[in-house]
DNA sequence: TATATTATTTAGATTTGTCTAAAAATAATT
DNA sequence: AATTATTTTTAGACAAATCTAAATAATATA
């Protein structure tokens, strides 16, 4: 089974679409790929002769047990090479994504198992997104976004949600990045702000929409 | 300047046509290319619209400063592809080209850059070709064919001509690669094979036909 | 030099992935 | 339930890169 570029991407979008809502809308997914409903139509209709999606016209559609598989060799590319990127080319965390985006097409499984021991078999990525092994296996933690935590625990940065050049600036200027460990104080009901003490010592606010760009786990 | 993948493979091709011949011709394009000689002469014209190449109709194509500039961005992320593979991720020196082959089209020159530093700055390719630098400089190394070298030298493999799975296993098999020292012993002139002397011991044989696809330098 | 051969180009068709505009199906509203 | 609005699909066109078959230019040969 050797997919294009094109039918690559689409593959791509439906699995991260589909994570959360059933299934997945034509318009959708046009948005998603900066493309128009009707190109899409035309593709869905070339990925569902080729067994990749379960698609009936006008009801939107899902990947298939072979479109899934070949969706977690794409994802697992992709973070190996943000990986790479980050960790040893000294990319910063928020300027890997567009090249990513084109390495993981390069085809060559031996490329991609190499790269995998090279790294030392990362399990998360560096947004804190977990990275499939060669099986399509991957780590499925038990995130929560920050808006949901009580007051009084402590966590761990492990992933944000939407990769915004904006989002990544305020990150950095507050110091906060994956991996950063701190307490909740207490939420502010007024505009859904929540205070939190960096290493035990200064405290800092977090706004609605940061914290809703945020995932943690429980520590 | 974007050129699309089809586009940089031509430009390439050119590349390593002309540095032997004059102009390079039609079919010698097609053939290297793998595709039709009328693919050819219509990819020629878009290229010379671009300014590429000096181009005029039955008369070959050589590129122009433009295309040369191109050209060795190319060559430069082919070759440090090629660097990374064989010394990070430990794959053999004939099996990277192919891989090199589609990671030579990731476009960033941020990338290639790091990638560059990464590695050390490497001067030469794990075949012993020159890697340019970032302003399109390359070593222009004195290399001979092994065929045009007189008995008694003692030279160094610094590059492989045509890199066939074919002449690449019989390297491997009478374990020559790049870096190898040897002494030229004599030819036969019957079969314009050559004997030669590794470490200064055995002795083995070279046919006429790997001997021309052997590059050494005299040390 | 005239003719045959080879190399190259032109003309027209094909595939992939996209588009716009219009038609059809579904969902929302009055 | 009927109408309006939205979503999705169909129909037909287009650009990129390729192909085959036929025409033309250049080269080699008798």
């Amino acid at each position: 089974m050797n997919l294009t570029v094109a039918e690559e991407n689409y593959i791509k979008a439906i699995f991260h679409l589909q994570l959360d809502e059933g299934n997945v809308s034509t318009n959708q997914l046009a948005a998603s790929l900066h493309t128009k409903p009707a190109s899409v139509t035309d593709m869905l209709k070339k990925l569902t002769n080729k067994n990749l999606l379960n698609y009936e016209p006008y009801q939107g559609v899902r990947l298939s047990k072979d479109g899934k598989r070949q969706a977690l060799i794409i994802v697992r590319k992709h973070r190996l090479w943000e990986y790479f990127l980050v960790d040893k080319l000294q990319f910063g965390w928020d300027e890997v994504h567009e090249v990513a985006e084109e390495l993981e097409h390069v085809r060559s499984k031996k490329l991609v198992d190499k790269l995998d021991s090279f790294l030392g078999h990362p399990k998360f990525d560096p947004h804190g997104d977990p990275i499939p092994d060669s099986h399509g296996n991957m780590a499925t933690i038990r995130q929560f976004n920050l808006i949901d935590i009580k007051p009084g625990s402590l966590v761990e940065v492990c992933s944000v949600g939407i990769q915004s050049a904006e989002l990544l600036e305020l990150l950095r200027h507050k110091n906060i990045g994956i991996g950063t460990v701190f307490q909740t104080v207490r939420k502010f009901d007024f505009d859904n702000s929540i205070e939190i003490s960096l290493n035990n010592s200064r405290s800092i606010n977090i706004s609605q929409q940061l914290a809703q760009a945020l995932f943690v786990k429980l520590i």
